[in-house]
DNA sequence: TCCAAATCTACACTACACGTCAGGTTTAGA
DNA sequence: TCTAAACCTGACGTGTAGTGTAGATTTGGA
C-alpha cells in the first residue's frame, strides 16, 4: 500500500459528511467532486478539501441551486483565489448568491413566524376542546 | 354561458401565477388546489383565493417543502382552523417543521458568514491587483 | 352559424438526484 | 496466507415534480 497521509477513503467521506458513497460516486461523475489521488487498483481517496466541497455542495443545494449550477460555480470557493481570473464576475456571482441568501433568510424567518403563531393557535383550539369536554 | 363573477379560467389564473397550466392540472390531482367552479361542461374557475394558494406554494417549495409536506399544512392558511381535524398530529407536523426551520436558519446563517468572508477576500485582491498595476 | 382559441381527459414521457443489486476486486489485519 | 470488510463498475430501479401530446369538446366573438 502507499501511505497517502492523512487521506480518506470513500467510506469515512461518506459518513462524515452525511451523504451515501453512491452519491459520491455520483458527485464525481458529473463532475463535481474528484478525489485527490486513485491508487493502485482504483480505490478513491479524499482530502479535506474533498469534504468541504461536500458541505458547500450541501449548502448551496439548500439555497435551492441545481447541481448543474452548483458545478458551475463551486470551483470559485475552492481554487486559489489570487490566480482566479475575472475577479470581477467572481466578486458579482458571490454577491449575487449573498443576495439570495439573505433573501432565503427573511422568508424563512416570517415562515418561522407564521409558523410559530399557527403552533399556537393549534394549541389553544387543542386547549378548548379538552376544557368543554 | 354563466357569469361568475370575477372568476378566471386557467389559463389567466397560470400567467398569473407564473406556473403551467399543466401543473395547476397537476396540483389538483394531488390534492393541493381546487377550482372554486367547475361550470358546465368542465371548465375550472378559479377566485383569487386560489392564486394566492399557487403563490404559498411556491414559497413553501422554496423553503425545500415537499409538495406532500406542503399538502400537509397549507390548509392552515386558508382554512378556518377550528375545523381541522386531527389536531394533534397537525401541532407535530407544525413543529417538526419549526425545528426543520430552525436548523436551516443556523446553516444559512453560516452560510451567509462564509459567503462575506469570501467576498472580502476577492474585494482585497482586486483591490490589491489595482495597487501593484 | 361558423371558427379560432381555450380548455378538457388520459396516457406517456422526461429530468433530476440519487438508490439497489449483482458480481467481482482490493485491502488490511490476524 | 487467509479472510472479512471495504471498495469497484455497470445496469437497472425509484420518487418527485412535473411536461408533451393527441384527439375531443367548449367557448365567445365575428
Amino acid at each position: 500500500m502507499v501511505v497517502l497521509s492523512s487521506l480518506m477513503q470513500i467510506g469515512e467521506l461518506s459518513s462524515r459528511a452525511g451523504v451515501s458513497h453512491r452519491t459520491i460516486h455520483y458527485y464525481e461523475r458529473i463532475g463535481l467532486l474528484k478525489p485527490a489521488e486513485r491508487e493502485g487498483a482504483g480505490y478513491r481517496y479524499y482530502d479535506d478539501n474533498a469534504f468541504q466541497r461536500l458541505e458547500k455542495i450541501a449548502a448551496l443545494k439548500k439555497l435551492g441551486l441545481s447541481l448543474d449550477e452548483i458545478a458551475a460555480v463551486i470551483d470559485l470557493y475552492f481554487e486559489d483565489a489570487s490566480g482566479i481570473k475575472g475577479k470581477e464576475k467572481v466578486l458579482a456571482i458571490l454577491e449575487a448568491q449573498l443576495a439570495k441568501a439573505d433573501a432565503q433568510l427573511a422568508e424563512l424567518s416570517t415562515f418561522r413566524r407564521d409558523l410559530i403563531s399557527n403552533i399556537e393557535r393549534m394549541k389553544s383550539l387543542i386547549d378548548g376542546a379538552r376544557e368543554t369536554r
